[in-house]
DNA sequence: CTGTTAGCGCGTTCAA
DNA sequence: TTGAACGCGCTAACAG
């Protein structure tokens, strides 16, 4: 007896649904592959054979002669940021309508599996990659391998492939630029790692504002860099900041994360906003509303991940021009709508 | 000339790499495979050649040659709910560990998007399932054609495969007394569909304590239902509550979308908690700290993934046993550590 | 321990 | 338009 299974179903071949049919196994695979026509009563005989039979296609035997997939592999840092979890809905939504599916890598930021998973993908092989870059990410196997890549967030190594990003240096400049416009001066940032494109961009575009404005290079002693992944680096950072002899009046956080961290550090000191000024570059999940002294910058999350897709959709159909880089505009106002944003 | 990919470089097979270690084509495959044992230098020889060639295992040849697959399909109702979020990446990481990819499918609650996934999962065929089911989910073509189901959140219909879930009745229960305890007493609930489980278990949870203070049945105009998975539908149901001619003091809400709707609409009306009580059932993304007035269950989100996880892997390793139906803990503190929980 | 052989289920030639 | 035959790349038998 077995439990939780009906029962190991023997496998229902094209072959089983041609006999059947009473036709020959070539004009089941025509009907189920819809490439050259076939005679309408023949195809119902056929379609009608196979829901008698239970038949699935088997899609490996498919792939195995063709040797294509309907897989997508969506490679991002971290899924349990709500950032990269919408990103990956929008995709899995563009995916889906177009008949594909979705593979999940997390990659941690952590190159090792990085390269793991991008061996995976290579071996499937997808028919597709969206990927967010790290620091040494190689795409050269699955671009040897002829598997169209396109990069979102950040750009690849060389820009080799299509990407989708945002303006971080101009957007982090304007989001700068409104703290001084509050009456903030002491204005110190929290970053990502230097292997990070953004993260770099972002402090760029802080740095020239504190130029341009105090007419002197920023203070390094209120430059900090944190991971990007946890909310625990930001809130150490923060607290590290206000612990300074001269401490800031407001803080650039680079991220999301590091934004959540800093909120929480604040918190914990009595210094909420507006007491310190706050920019939280990709908004924090704060459900209610956006306390005076924040200013929230509001990344086109939903479209980077269709418009990704789109293209990625558009290679994998044999789209064969230079990499093409889209820049994605921020908001500095909050979208409202449901969440379309981040 | 190709732009985007370096070539369409040609299949490596384990025949190249044989002819080029000087083996056997089954030689390679055992070096690959890991299952019959070869002697060292001769594996270093296949090893060599396939660095050498570049060689990737295919896996749709092995898959179809042995009818497996190490997919494991996710399926779920919405990745861009936090809970659903959470759980999945728990489930990723136990997967990925296991040598496991995982194939995410979002269902939106929707019957037919939920059946046309479970039809990919069949054709696949994926390795197994986890899935949160829907009111009438079908899971029949999956057990018939042997693939391991795990139910996540809900129990199956009939309860026909092994669930991991929460004791919903009971920790919706202790919450409503906490709500008592804190001095409200004009209690309402907004829950979810009449077709899903836990929202049915929860408002029993909440009634029958709500029954037990009172000594009377709740108020019909105080229990409302909403859509599970948007934000705006709780806000709605908690904006007419609150509309009523005598309006609770205090709101039971159901899931981490409702309470987060209800919310806003008590930070619309200038009734943030204390002013008015909360029941947060599964915590929403408040990301400071809890407001008194608030009570908040945590869901052992991490706990149900990588527990469902590991009793699908047993599953698929061939565990033949009844079904399984796991209850995990809901908290009231808050576990603090890394928002392991939701 | 290793090589040889025979398919896994399907899509795609080629003739008819 | 349809059918027969071949092979995608690999692993599971078997024999050595």
């Amino acid at each position: 007896m077995h439990f939780l299974t009906y029962g190991k179903g023997q496998m229902v071949t094209i072959y089983d649904v041609a006999k059947r049919a009473g036709v020959s196994p070539a004009t089941v695979s025509r009907v189920f592959g819809g490439q050259t026509p076939v005679t309408a009563n023949r195809a119902a005989a056929v379609q009608a054979a196979a829901a008698e039979l239970g038949f699935v296609p088997n899609r490996n035997a498919r792939r195995l002669r063709t040797s294509s997939s309907e897989i997508i592999a969506m490679m991002v840092p971290d899924i349990a940021n709500p950032f990269y979890m919408l990103l990956t809905r929008a995709v899995e939504d563009v995916a889906r309508a177009a008949g594909y599916s979705v593979m999940l890598c997390n990659t941690d930021e952590d190159p090792a599996r990085e390269q793991e998973y991008l061996r995976v993908a290579a071996s499937e092989p997808v028919a597709g990659i969206i990927i967010t870059p790290g620091a040494g990410t190689d795409l050269g196997w699955a671009l040897t391998r002829g598997v169209p890549v396109v990069c979102v967030d950040r750009h690849p190594p060389r820009r080799v492939t299509d990407a989708v990003v945002v303006d971080n240096t101009e957007s982090a400049a304007a989001a700068t630029r409104r703290l001084y416009e509050a009456g903030y001066h002491q204005l110190a940032c929290i970053t990502g790692p230097d292997t990070i494109e953004t993260s770099n961009a972002r402090l760029g575009g802080f740095a020239t504002v504190v130029r341009s404005v105090t007419g002197a290079e920023p203070d390094p002693a209120l430059i900090l860099r944190a991971r990007y992944v946890l909310d625990a680096d930001g809130e150490r950072a923060a607290a590290q900041l206000m612990a300074l002899p001269d401490p800031p009046d407001a803080i650039f956080a680079a991220n999301n994360r590091l934004a959540t961290g800093t909120l929480r550090a604040l918190h914990r000191l009595g210094l909420l906003p507006p007491a310190v000024g706050l920019v939280s570059f990709g908004g924090p999940p704060s459900v209610l509303f956006t306390p005076p002294g924040v200013v929230v910058t509001y990344l086109p999350t939903r479209d980077i991940g269709t418009t990704a897709a789109h293209m990625l959709l558009e290679r994998i159909a044999g789209l064969d021009i230079p990499p093409r880089s889209v820049t994605l505009p921020v908001a500095m106002e909050d979208p409202a709508g449901d969440n379309q944003q981040w």
